[in-house]
DNA sequence: GTCTATATCGCGATAGAC
DNA sequence: GTCTATCGCGATATAGAC
């Protein structure tokens, strides 16, 4: 691990990132690692090689860089989202679609994914009711895809989409709070096994069943 | 809200908890509402109604307090995989029996749970590492009863032990930080639905399966 | 845009009476 | 076992030079 953060830009370009951008990194990577509230504005500015009253530049106080951390996640999830709709008209598609996107872009990007999910408590009423309307505005857009597989028979009807989008997530968030880099799963791995037991579940097929092969074929796209 | 909390034994008996039961208690309360670091000892001292001083008499350091709470919290656990695993002989409806207890002990008393799931972090490096490995002896626990299931043709086997074990608990785990117990899903209800998506999946049936009567008779034991 | 220096506050923890 | 009183530190944030 590095003393400070890479002023190189993590596209392998040669061009630096700003000050503010390697604030941001900085801070999402710590504030994963620490939580937001053990994590010191001092450790930021080591991290950043800067003075700590230099961080006062780019931001106001703390608690900026956390929201807007949480906004540009959730607005990169809505993005994705929208990508995904976009590509095919078929509900399921969508929705296999959604679930190796999200969780490879969560995992590839665990700080801030990480973040946003477990520090929203730590921000203001105002600022934190902001966030919780634009994730609900992601969840909702899955909820109507999932509802939509539901008409076209593609999913199962005795669960409501709104519980259906729940289990959905609950498959594909925790796995950003164990997921290693180093480790010898990779996101996309992880994410093809999340589909594949949503959709298909982990026991084992019964002889005649022909379910396996009409929900997996595009697991992985 | 209670201002203080409730001395009152919580199994209904009119019998006064200790203080340092209530201390517990309250820690819990705070660190999963406000996380650890951002919960101070005043805040506690005044849920009880004691000074801040007095709570020194009950513990060392505030830290004290975590790491009783995760001990304890894995100890319920490990008690409870155990009494599921001697209930029946059958891999998985011992995998069922652990879905349907663990999920609604864990979301009966989400304070503790949720409190050891996310700041096992800010332990001193040795009392997490034992956290870590008692929480690593339940998941093997699990890791094993599944790993039986496969024997006995229960469950897929494309998916190693090792794997669907992190599935199972992803999908049981994420609940925790969701749930509210004035909502309208009861823990019953949700560790029903989280056993029966992760047994059969959300895809529609196919015509002639079935699988979902072999596997969903007894997710609610 | 970053620096040195510092204000100001609230935190965890302790001392010692009762 | 709980109290009053307080210590000492480290936190966020600011002032003003360069």
């Amino acid at each position: 691990m590095p003393a400070t953060i890479d002023p190189t830009a993590a596209d392998g370009s040669d061009q630096a990132s700003s000050t503010a951008d390697r604030l941001l990194a900085g801070a999402a990577d710590l504030f994963r690692r620490k939580g937001y509230a053990a994590t010191t504005t001092r450790e930021l500015s080591a991290l950043l090689g800067i003075q700590n009253a230099s961080l006062y530049y780019h931001m106001e106080k703390k608690e900026d860089l956390l929201y807007k951390l949480c906004v540009s996640t959730l607005d990169d999830v809505a993005n994705e989202l929208r990508a995904c709709i976009a590509e095919t008209s078929d509900p399921l598609e969508q929705l296999k679609l959604i679930m190796f996107r999200y969780t490879t872009v969560a995992l590839r990007d665990r700080d801030r994914h990480a973040t946003m999910l477990i520090e929203i408590r730590a921000l203001s009423d105002e600022r934190r009711n902001k966030i919780v309307e634009l994730r609900d505005k992601n969840v909702a857009v899955v909820r109507r895809t999932i509802a939509a597989a539901q008409k076209a028979g593609q999913l199962r009807t005795d669960i409501k989409p709104k519980y259906l989008v729940l289990t959905m997530f609950n498959l594909l968030n925790w796995s950003i709070f164990w997921y290693r880099p180093d480790g010898e799963l990779t996101p996309e791995t992880i994410a093809g096994m999340m589909s594949s037991v949503f959709l298909d579940g982990a026991a084992a097929e019964a002889k005649s069943s022909g379910k396996k092969s009409i929900a997996s074929k595009t697991v992985r796209p």
